[in-house]
DNA sequence: CTCCAGGTTCCGG
DNA sequence: CCGGAACATGGA
């Protein structure tokens, strides 16, 4: 009975520099669970059971190029390293993310799930996350293991708002239902993104109810693999203001944007990913340091 | 109980 | 372009 989510035969994959848990756990997706020794979840609409055996990384037969893809095992993480600023932050971040890659997510459920993502913790985006999917999605299997598919923007967009605030979105559900109206009736094409430069493709994703600047660029780099696309958030604000403009007080949201875009360079999405993980990691063990010390006694 | 979380939008300087 | 305020919900 124990991991029978685990299929009977695995299929290996080359994937050098890769560390699946660290990738699962750095807040790009927010749908994959723990099974056995490895995780499952869906890529796009079919179920996977993936698992890394040090270096040997196995998933689900027949879903080999599948999660090639959207684990860009095809990104050289030596080349990316090599482009990165050689700052005393931005090495230790390094140190905490080797293997870390930005995943290639399906447009539409990256979009969705980081419309429902403001002013939430990523544990509550997940629970969003499985609500949305368990309401409105498709049930697949997996072994005994039991998986939801994102649903379509055509479903969504013939949900009512009430239904999505059921899931816990809050304010969040009008935007999403916005969104998902906008894709369904085509007046917004995903596809059509993938065809456009930077610029055009982040003035496109903004014209969505709740897309911003911080999602659209989650969008740009999580699901259209922009690896320049920046998102700046609370925790990555906090970061360039104390490391980066230490002696400038109160630099303004543009002049933060202005420096990400410049200093970071061509994988700037990946220092972004790096320094947002390294700085959440080191907030949680100090909280559990804390925790340590106030209930002994 | 208070604080804050991978923000967006609208509004007055 | 900038700072403030409103907007829901639930962990810590």
């Amino acid at each position: 009975m124990s991991n029978s989510s685990v299929p009977a035969r695995l299929a290996s994959i080359e994937a050098p520099e890769f560390d699946l848990e660290l990738t699962l756990r750095s807040g790009q997706a927010f749908h994959w669970s723990k099974s056995g020794e490895g995780y499952v979840g869906t890529i796009e609409n079919t179920p996977v059971y993936a698992e890394q055996r040090e270096a040997v990384f196995l998933v689900t037969p027949g879903t080999e190029s599948l999660a090639h893809h959207y684990f860009a095992l095809d990104h050289s993480p030596a080349a990316i390293l090599a482009s990165f600023p050689n700052d005393p932050a931005m090495n230790t971040a390094i140190e905490y993310c080797r293997g870390m890659r930005i995943l290639r997510q399906p447009p539409w459920e990256c979009l969705a799930t980081f419309i429902t993502s403001s002013m939430k913790q990523v544990a509550h985006i997940r629970q969003m996350s499985l609500a949305i999917r368990k309401k409105f999605g498709q049930r697949v299997q997996l072994g005994d293991a039991e998986l939801f598919t994102y649903p379509s923007p055509a479903r969504l967009a013939k949900a009512t708002e009430e239904e999505l605030r059921e899931c816990k979105l809050g304010y969040r559900a009008k935007n999403l239902l916005g969104t998902a109206r906008l894709i369904a009736d085509n007046v917004v094409n995903l596809d059509r993104i993938k065809t456009m430069d930077d610029p055009a493709a982040l003035a496109e994703l903004c014209k969505l109810p709740g897309v911003g600047e911080k999602v659209a660029n989650c969008v740009m780099l999580f699901a259209y693999g922009r690896l320049r696309a920046f998102p700046i958030d609370v925790w990555i604000g906090r970061v360039l203001r104390e490391i980066y403009f230490k002696r400038k007080r109160n630099a303004t949201p543009k002049q933060l944007r202005d420096f990400s875009q410049t200093y970071f360079g061509n994988y700037g999405g990946y220092a972004q990913q790096y320094l947002f993980h390294h700085a959440r990691m080191k907030k949680r063990n100090e909280a559990g340091k804390q925790e340590k010390h106030t209930r002994r006694k």
